[in-house]
DNA sequence: AGCACGCCGACT
DNA sequence: GTCGGCGTGCTC
């Protein structure tokens, strides 16, 4: 199936002045942002290009850059007269070389700027961020050529033949808006047998040639399953009251929180909401985490919305197909935009409102420049183009919650699950008694075992009474890491270029090895200790060895064959968006009975059969030295507890853990989400740490130790002089994870109890030319993770 | 970020 | 004598 989406551009030569005079001074100017790392607020002044065509706001193009003049892009950020010299020596300046036809709307280039000043990018590279690659590159693009009348043809022009004539006075009957149309198509709709009368007209003069650009892709291989349009279920009262009340804000800028359970629901809300946006004939962002972006994700919006055009954004389109979706998007060929964190800049033209799904999760966060939290950057735009935007989760993030609190937000609530469905039952299991259960049982000590008895007798009842299961164990490779078992010895195997342990990975085909997940570094096991020589031995579980053994454990007894009848997802098993779409395909029809994986799993999935959830250690992401590792314990928890009981029945949830009165943990299980909000934010607040306090962190990274701490030391001191009195600065001092990749890593971290107090501290020495987001300073407003 | 200019080692 | 290392500084 090959679409083609059509962008009418002027025809040549007709916009063309006969008084044009290249020679004078020029009096058009445009101030454009180069995509490089110049950090100019507001680009370099060029005059417009020898054709006079006009520029606008948004438009790429190409100039003359340095000493070379070497062609560079940029996007237009004004338009103007000889004031935007601004005292710049008028000899000095060059002339815009070409326009490109990528626009980007005005409004983006003011989120450009935001952005620019907000995360500290250079306005540049925000903007060549907004555009995809393939887009930039016009992959699949092609040009052709498509016929039109003239405009005012005399009322008595005879093309002199008959079938010329019939073709005509067909022609005269069609539709301006119709036009341009291809040459072949236009015979064939005048009823020309071949194509001899409309070449003669254009002979003639009555009909012209334009240029028309299209993009040829393949559809996104999703959209050709025709989606079955199930009729819209009835909603419950708590749906209705979200829909209405944020319904009447549409036409404004309102930022709404949705906090639904999982499964009560918060789709059908976003489908409600995008049917009164495109009734008003205005279009709809939706943004979903990567993961979560499934082709059960995607159905729901097309089943509803694909006589509208729905354009979908994933990790997995290649290039000429999202060229062509983000032109559908900029076009209003699509009325609905469903994507991950990119789509926030989805160009549509009339945009009407913008929902952000799962807005908690932290892959909303870009950890390149520019270090962008699509979350709040949809913030931003709803209030730049005056519309909604709704938050959905069912575990919101403390920063959301903190503004539903303080009245920033409008929160929503939908308490319960649809009509049929119930909240799972969630067992806390202490694995210090499983363990020594297991030990009672087996007479051996069995310490390592991931799946203690309660558990496995679970999975024996679920999987014999025909149910599915899933497993979480958010922690990849065999083992954690590698030791001497000699207490007095002490050695962990740890990376020659991180201050990381390494981690043991066991491949069938090879032997087994140990990676480092920072550098990626790999090298074989090795057998003994290097200090005392005693035999290694591999400590904490991650999702191959609990693979290992749920093969040998429940290969005979149940039929678990790994890649037969289950399977473990991970980011080492689903390298491409495809191997998880097939997986989530064999799950859904009930091929694999059981899927043991990381976080990938806690993410939106929908199944009725998953009557068990089991997770194998809640306590992985505790530890974690982040501020807000208890935060994420209750996330993944309440997320992964939320794929059970999406079925008849109710389903069951067994987490295991070493802590079981670990209240992130004990309120997950409970679905108390405001206590433990109510108690984080509490511990936050009395920490001066987010949300109540907001931080931005400066990290410099150098091959020699020293260099990075005293750079580090000279910004330190600018941002302190700079700081004002509310403002806390803090180091340089190591990062949790002082050497990565050969690199040692220092970090200052500013805390205030407002924004604009940050934005200060770093804008004067930002534009002192002190502090600059290069190789070696990363510059991190609102950081997701510490390490 | 590029890219050019600029001032010090191993080659024709 | 020259080719070339990447250190610093500029880009309308």
């Amino acid at each position: 199936m090959h679409g083609v989406e059509c962008i009418p551009m002027p025809p040549a030569g007709l916009f063309e002045t006969d008084d044009s005079t290249p020679q004078d001074a020029p009096t058009s100017f445009v101030r454009v942002a180069v995509e490089r790392s110049l950090d100019l607020s507001d680009g370099l002044t060029y005059a417009g290009p020898e054709s006079n065509q006009p520029l606008a706001v948004g438009q790429r193009v190409t100039v003359p850059l340095g000493r070379g003049d070497a062609a560079a892009h940029g996007f237009v950020v004004a338009v103007g007269g000889p004031e935007l010299l601004d005292g710049f020596d008028p000899n000095k300046v060059k002339r815009v070389r070409s326009a490109s036809s990528t626009r980007l709307p005005e409004p983006l280039v003011e989120l450009a700027r935001w952005m620019s000043t907000y995360y500290c990018c250079p306005l540049g590279m925000v903007l060549a961020t907004m555009v995809p690659a393939a887009v930039k590159a016009s992959i699949g693009r092609r040009t052709i050529t498509k016929l039109e009348p003239v405009p005012d043809p005399p009322a008595d022009f005879d093309p002199g033949t008959p079938t010329a004539r019939a073709a005509w006075d067909a022609i005269r009957q069609i539709p301006a808006g119709d036009f341009p149309i291809a040459a072949k198509d236009l015979a064939h709709r005048v009823g020309a047998t071949n194509a001899g009368p409309i070449n003669k007209l254009v002979k003639l003069g009555a009909l012209r040639e334009v240029t028309v650009e299209t993009v040829r892709a393949p559809e996104a291989f999703w959209s050709e399953s025709g989606a079955a349009l199930a009729a819209p279920p009835e909603l419950t009262p708590d749906q209705h009251a979200a829909v209405e009340g944020i319904t009447r804000t549409l036409g404004t800028f309102a930022p709404h929180l949705l906090r639904g359970v999982t499964g009560s629901g918060k789709t059908e809300v976003y489908l409600r909401l995008i049917e009164r946006v495109v009734e008003l004939d205005k279009s709809a962002i939706v943004l979903v985490p990567e993961i979560a972006l499934t082709p059960q994700t995607a159905e729901r919006f097309l089943a509803r919305f694909e006589h509208l055009g729905v354009a979908v954004l994933h990790s997995g389109l290649t290039g000429a197909t999202r060229n062509k979706q983000w032109a559908a998007a900029a076009s209003g060929a699509a009325k609905v935009v469903v994507g991950a964190r990119s789509a926030v800049f989805a160009p549509v033209p009339d945009l009407g409102l913008i929902v952000v799904d799962e807005e908690h999760d932290q892959s909303y966060k870009q950890d390149q420049l520019p270090r962008y939290h699509a979350r709040d950057v949809a913030v931003v735009r709803a209030s730049i183009e005056h519309v909604p935007v709704v938050l959905g989760s069912a575990t919101p993030s403390m920063e959301s919650w903190h503004n539903a609190q303080t009245d920033r937000y409008t929160l929503w609530h939908l308490p319960a699950r649809v009509a049929g469905l119930r909240m799972p039952a969630v067992e806390i299991v202490d694995m210090r008694t499983e363990r020594k259960k297991r030990r009672e049982q087996h007479g051996d000590p069995r310490t390592l075992e991931s799946i203690g008895p309660t558990l496995a007798s679970a999975i024996e009842q679920t999987l014999t009474a025909g149910g599915q299961a899933i497993l979480l164990l958010n922690r990849r490779g065999f083992a954690s890491y590698v030791a001497c078992p000699d207490s007095n010895c002490g050695w962990v195997l740890g990376c020659d270029s991180c201050d990381t342990r390494m981690v043991v990975h066991r491949a069938q085909a090879r032997r087994a090895y140990v990676r480092c997940h920072h550098c990626l570094a790999e090298q074989l096991l090795p057998k003994t200790c290097p200090t005392c020589g005693k035999k290694v031995i591999e400590l904490g579980s991650g999702t191959q060895r609990a693979e290992q053994e749920i093969e040998r454990r429940f290969g005979t007894t149940l039929g678990l064959i790994e890649g037969e009848t289950f399977a473990r997802v991970d980011s080492d098993t689903m390298r491409r968006a495809s191997d998880y779409f097939d997986l989530l395909a064999r799950f859904g029809r009930g091929e694999l009975k059981l899927l043991v994986g990381t976080q990938m799993l806690a993410k939106g999935l929908d199944y009725p059969n998953v009557r068990l959830v089991g997770v194998l250690n809640a306590d992985t992401s505790i530890g974690v030295p982040d501020f807000r590792a208890c935060e994420r314990t209750f996330q993944l928890v309440t997320q992964v507890a939320g794929r059970a009981g999406r079925g008849r029945d109710p389903g069951r949830v067994i987490v295991q853990t070493m802590s079981p009165d670990e209240p992130a943990i004990r309120l997950a299980a409970q679905h108390d989400f405001e206590t433990f909000a109510k108690r984080e934010l509490a511990t936050r607040h009395a920490s001066r740490l987010p949300p109540r306090w907001r931080m931005a962190r400066v990290i410099v990274r150098d091959r020699d130790h020293d260099a990075a701490d005293e750079h580090a030391r000279g910004i330190a001191q600018a941002i302190r002089a700079a700081a004002d009195e509310a403002v806390v600065v803090q180091g340089p001092a190591p990062c949790p994870i002082a050497r990565v990749a050969e690199h040692f890593r220092f970090a200052i971290e500013l805390f205030a109890p407002n924004p604009k107090s940050i934005q200060r501290a770093l804008a004067a020495p930002r534009t002192a030319g002190l502090l600059k987001a290069d190789a070696r300073t990363a510059i991190d407003v609102d950081p997701v993770a510490v390490l």
